[in-house]
DNA sequence: CGTACTAGTCTTTTT
DNA sequence: GACTAGTACG
């Protein structure tokens, strides 16, 4: 148990003794701040009798909460149980969940994701007249979301606007968005924030009780956070002033995010009596990755000097494969991590391909997929925001509580059931002039005067109802599938093609095996919970209450804040493909670069504008793309790509002019030479016997994973090759069948699809019906 | 009211 | 090249 102190280097043994007051911890990549942190908490709670109630870590994304977690679990046993791991946001809306009600909102209210923050500020543009060829959306969202960040209200951006016509226009249209998002009762990610730190402003009791609940407060990633995270932090240290920061200047990757890198540059100045704590001994990476790393980010100004250091050796040399296509970059990565797979027996977990932006991925996930190698896309477009799912999660909205006008409407009409635009434009008048919800609205549609569309009306209200009835008696996996039923979902589905349908149900089983395991954990911890009777929420009278709300609530809050990085599991074997920017915190033993191209790496913007703040930050991404290479590093690229419908030309990144070309194997400036006219296949073996055998002896550590206990909702994101079939139909063509809608009726026939099965029934009634076997639920009479 | 076709836009990066 | 919004027509 207390072993841990050995595996601590001074610097960092000292950041984790150091436990009052204000403390700064420059970690460079890899340098064991998640070590240095959960160690901190540890000791506290161990060693110093710190309440573990009062400890509060706060992290950015759920995927490292979740390991934080476990690595404070484990190492300080049920202690640490009360220790409250929670990302910005999740902790944010669990404080308002108890107390937004003082700030004007109610305390059921919903979150809008990107999705639906387009879909209001499109009807704010058509409401207010806004050119958007002028003023795109989401333009507007965006300069919204840095008013926002920067904690900055609807009258300061009039203020600020002055005779700006341009702000002007911004300050009526973010009042207009503002407006329609209170009276839906939501709150953007942003407001998740800002409506926190106005809560605080205003009750000042609410924020007392916060202020002594964390008396220690860590602050992981520090360099990202913005106005707002920064100001809500400092207003919960205020009163005990025990804030320790961990971040890395030099990993700074989120200003477009509103992320304010003076936030960490000067922690020493808001923090007078700060101490500072630099470490900069790398576990992580070879000497050869690091001295690549130091060469590039030393062109940044403006950044706390400093350098990283390894005693694990000089390691590989560094390589680079210059294609003349996109296409052909992707063959090489391909071909490269097969015969990596081999020859050396490398675990597919052990590579990840990294690019700049996510329409890269399509190319590589082509190539890999031909190869047979098993790969998962982080990113992209998020499991929630696909369509089919975003039309279930509003079901089960609107079930839950019908104040999010935007859900009801999504699905008054999906699947079709005659109910256009005209009859919503009218609906939506109505509620307009008598104070009403949408769903109020069409609660009263016999008053409309909408002919025989009332009756339509009147069917989706009482099955919304039916399906409100039915919750109380059933779970939510059962909801699910009987909202699938009885809309018959599946079976209306407008799919363009077969693939598609075919993904588009394969992403609803998910979706149910998501339902399905979030109960499951549910049940797990009220199980937990009883057991031992733990306190509740800490200046929560009754901290109960959150856990009364019901289990449907607290589904669609906690599937509102998941990432896509969140669902990244390590036990799957599979090679990882995501952007530079999701790859940050996680590190792989191989790691190839793809897309090192000026215009696309540093991209267009960053060369166009001028403005060296943004080359830094590219810069800085390049840094932390290098830094999560432990073993060996591959840098590609293309000389022409298709982007955006056409082919471009590019020049190598600068960023590879910056790093010491003796860094490089030998055998890489050979392939760049020779090849021009070689075959990929051919020239990508790797030089297994040539002289530099010292450094291959032991090339990988094949670290088994370390077991991480399974996140509630452990769905691997996009996922390439391995197909999965369904559960095999106990019935066969010929066969005599029931569905629960259309009664009796004969099996034509089954074809086998990529996860399902895809059943063809002659019903006695309704007719012939093509359907997915894993969703009609047929029964053999 | 629903469908089929066309034109225009999009690409940085995400909680 | 892919997706989406908008339009014309049945």
């Amino acid at each position: 148990m207390d072993d841990f102190w050995s595996k601590l280097n001074p610097e960092q043994e000292r950041a984790v003794k150091q436990i009052d007051g204000p403390l700064l911890i420059l970690a460079g990549a890899g340098s064991g701040k998640t070590r240095v942190i959960t160690c901190r908490a540890a000791h506290m709670v161990k060693d110093c009798g710190v309440n573990p109630f009062n400890i509060l870590a706060i992290t950015f994304t759920n995927k490292a909460a979740d390991e934080m977690r476990n690595r404070v679990d484990r190492m300080a046993g049920s202690d640490a149980a009360g220790i409250w791991v929670s990302t910005f946001h999740s902790l944010c809306v669990r404080i308002l969940r108890r107390y937004i009600d003082r700030i004007g909102y109610e305390n059921t209210f919903t979150i809008y994701d990107a999705d639906d923050q387009k879909t209001v500020m499109k009807e704010v543009c058509k409401r207010l007249n806004i050119d958007t060829k002028q003023m795109p959306e989401r333009a507007l969202l965006s300069m919204i979301s840095h008013q926002k960040d920067e904690l900055l209200t609807v009258s300061d951006t009039e203020r600020e606007a002055a005779d700006d016509y341009a702000m002007k226009e911004l300050a009526r249209v973010y009042k207009a968005y503002q407006e329609t998002l209170r009276k839906n009762n939501a709150l953007d990610f942003d407001d998740l924030l800002f409506r926190t730190v106005d809560l605080f402003r205003a009750a000042p009791d609410v924020l007392s009780s916060y202020q002594e609940r964390f008396r220690y407060i860590m602050v992981d990633e520090y360099q990202d956070t913005n106005t707002a995270q920064f100001e809500l932090v400092r207003l919960l240290a205020s009163r005990y002033r025990n804030i320790c920061v961990v971040g890395d200047d030099d990993q700074s990757i989120y200003k477009f995010r509103g992320a304010n890198i003076r936030n960490i540059l000067d922690f020493e100045s808001v923090y007078p009596d700060a101490a500072v704590i630099r470490l900069e001994q790398n576990y992580r990476s070879t000497q050869t990755i690091l001295d690549a790393a130091n060469a590039v980010i030393k062109n940044n100004r403006g950044r706390k000097d400093k350098s990283l250091w390894s005693d694990r050796g000089k390691g590989e040399g560094l390589q680079i494969r210059r294609c003349d296509t996109a296409y052909e970059e992707a063959e090489f990565v391909a071909d490269r991590i097969k015969s990596k797979k081999l020859r050396e027996g490398i675990a597919w977990r052990d590579a990840a391909v990294l690019y700049r932006t996510n329409a890269q991925s399509r190319l590589l996930e082509e190539k890999l997929l031909m190869a047979g190698i098993p790969y998962t896309i982080v990113g992209g477009v998020n499991f929630y925001a696909r369509r089919e799912i975003k039309d279930l999660l509003a079901y089960l909205k609107t079930i839950d509580n019908a104040r999010d006008d935007l859900a009801v409407r999504r699905i008054i009409n999906v699947p079709r059931r005659g109910i256009g635009q005209t009859t919503i434009n009218k609906i939506e008048n109505y509620a307009l002039n008598h104070g009403l919800t949408f769903y109020e609205a069409l609660q009263s549609a016999e008053k409309i005067g909408l002919g025989k569309t009332a009756e339509k009306i009147a069917g989706f209200v009482s099955m919304i109802e039916r399906f409100r009835r039915f919750l109380t008696e059933a779970n939510l996996e059962d909801l699910v599938n009987e909202i699938l039923d009885e809309t018959e979902y599946v079976e209306k589905m407008d799919a363009a093609d077969e693939t598609e349908a075919k993904t588009r149900v394969e992403n609803i089983e998910e979706f149910i095996n998501k339902v399905v395991s979030f109960e499951e954990e549910e049940e797990e911890i009220r199980t937990e919970d009883e057991t031992l009777s733990l306190p509740g929420d800490g200046p929560d009278e009754n901290g109960s209450a959150v856990r009364q709300r019901s289990i449907l609530s607290r589904f669609l809050e906690e599937v509102a804040l998941v990432a896509d990085i969140d669902t990244v599991s390590e036990d799957d074997n599979r090679v990882l493909l995501m952007t530079l920017h999701s790859a940050k915190g996680l590190e792989f033993p191989i790691v190839f670069m793809t897309g090192m191209e000026e215009g696309l790496f540093p991209g267009f913007g960053a060369v166009a504008s001028n403005d060296p703040m943004e080359l830094e930050e590219e810069r800085r991404l390049c840094y932390v793309g290098i830094t999560r290479a432990k073993d060996e590093l591959t840098f590609v690229t293309a000389r022409s790509r298709m982007l955006r419908g056409e082919t471009q030309y590019h020049a190598p990144s600068r960023f590879l002019d910056e790093i010491p070309s003796g860094l490089f194997s030998d055998q890489a400036g050979n392939r760049i030479r020779a090849q021009k006219t070689a075959q990929i296949s051919r020239e990508s073996r790797p030089a297994a016997s040539s002289g530099q055998s010292a450094f291959r002896q032991k090339p990988y550590s094949f670290t088994q994973a370390a077991p991480v206990k399974k996140k509630a909702f452990p769905l691997p994101l996009t996922k390439g090759s391995e197909l999965q079939t369904g559960v095999t139909p106990d019935y066969k063509a010929g066969d005599r069948v029931r569905h629960v809608k259309f009664g009796e009726g004969e099996v034509k026939s089954i074809v086998k699809g990529a996860r399902d099965y895809e059943v063809t029934v002659d019903f006695d009634t309704a007719g012939v019906k093509k359907m997915f076997a894993g969703f009609a639920k047929l029964v053999r009479i």
